[in-house]
DNA sequence: CGACACGCTGGACAACCTGCTCAGTCGAGA
DNA sequence: TCTCGACTGAGCAGGTTGTCCAGCGTGTCG
């Protein structure tokens, strides 16, 4: 993870379709050494995948919320994520300190269907209680690339 | 958004590299229909970009926390984000309803790291209390392809 | 000091894909 | 019935990818 790679992935992050080719000459080095990078950051996980990116608000999902879970004491974590997994609107789960056990954000086509992914969620086998915070708008969108920037000198990928 | 346009996004979900032409032999439709569709969900706003996907912890930060924010009342919540936008292991911001003013995802090296991340968020101008909760593990990575599957028979993307 | 491993360079090649165009077909709607 | 929009199948030039290779400079290690 030195300069050229950090170069490299704000690179493919500003243009994406700019190519293998396309980068090695607008870095001014070799290509073989851009397709080595590249294959060298998949192979350590920094770069997961190249998939399409989907807005869900596109998509017909404009409402946002953060639900924090309670589950009950003799259910796993486990089954009710599983379970959770199988809610299309349930976008992401996580296990959490402090009050709750699971927090999990969730979109939906409205402020009225927003109640039908509750009802649909505390609904689920093992699920106590939950608190429901609703997102009203964006700040700062998912990003990832200023912590690439940041690492300029900092500790590198391998662990 | 019909079959085909669905049939698309988890195509190049799955296979991000198969390309259009690949993509239109797999699904047995010309390769301009390919070229069409996703020219359109690139016009519609349902795909975003094609960029690729850093992962926080393959690049040294494996630890994530949500934090709460409350802000002061004659501080805006934009001049604070804009701040929080400046630190890199902010990787997300919200304005929410409830009890706080603002959510935000950060990441940072190691537990004892997160102290210092949380130090420079309470430490802007215009925040007054924070509260911390930490991620313990990823139940459900963040994904939206099964809102697209879910959508076969529901509403479209044009509003 | 010398040998070695490693990464980068510059080049080459065939195979492939993309962007673009065009005429023809088909179904839905006016 | 006519028209429009979308899909098909085809073609073309140009660029790109995947994959080699030899050469070279640097840093490490014996």
């Amino acid at each position: 993870m030195d300069d050229l790679d950090r170069t490299l992935l704000a690179l493919f992050t500003d243009e994406p379709r700019i190519g293998v080719l396309g980068a090695s000459r607008r870095l001014g080095v070799a290509r073989g050494t851009v397709q080595a990078r590249l294959d060298r950051l998949e192979a350590t996980g920094v770069i997961t995948g190249w998939g399409p990116e989907l807005s869900p608000e596109a998509l017909g999902y404009p409402v946002t919320a953060f639900l924090t879970l309670e589950i009950s004491q003799d259910a796993g974590h486990t089954p009710v994520a599983d379970a959770l997994a199988g809610i299309p609107e349930v976008l992401e789960v996580h296990t959490i300190t402090g009050t709750g056990d699971l927090w999990c954000r969730v979109v939906s086509r409205s402020n009225a269907d927003l109640q039908r992914v509750i009802d649909q969620v505390v609904g689920l086998p093992g699920i106590r209680r939950s608190a429901t915070v609703m997102a009203l708008a964006t700040q700062v969108p998912y990003r990832v690339l200023p912590l690439v920037r940041a690492g300029v000198s900092a500790g590198l990928a391998r662990p």
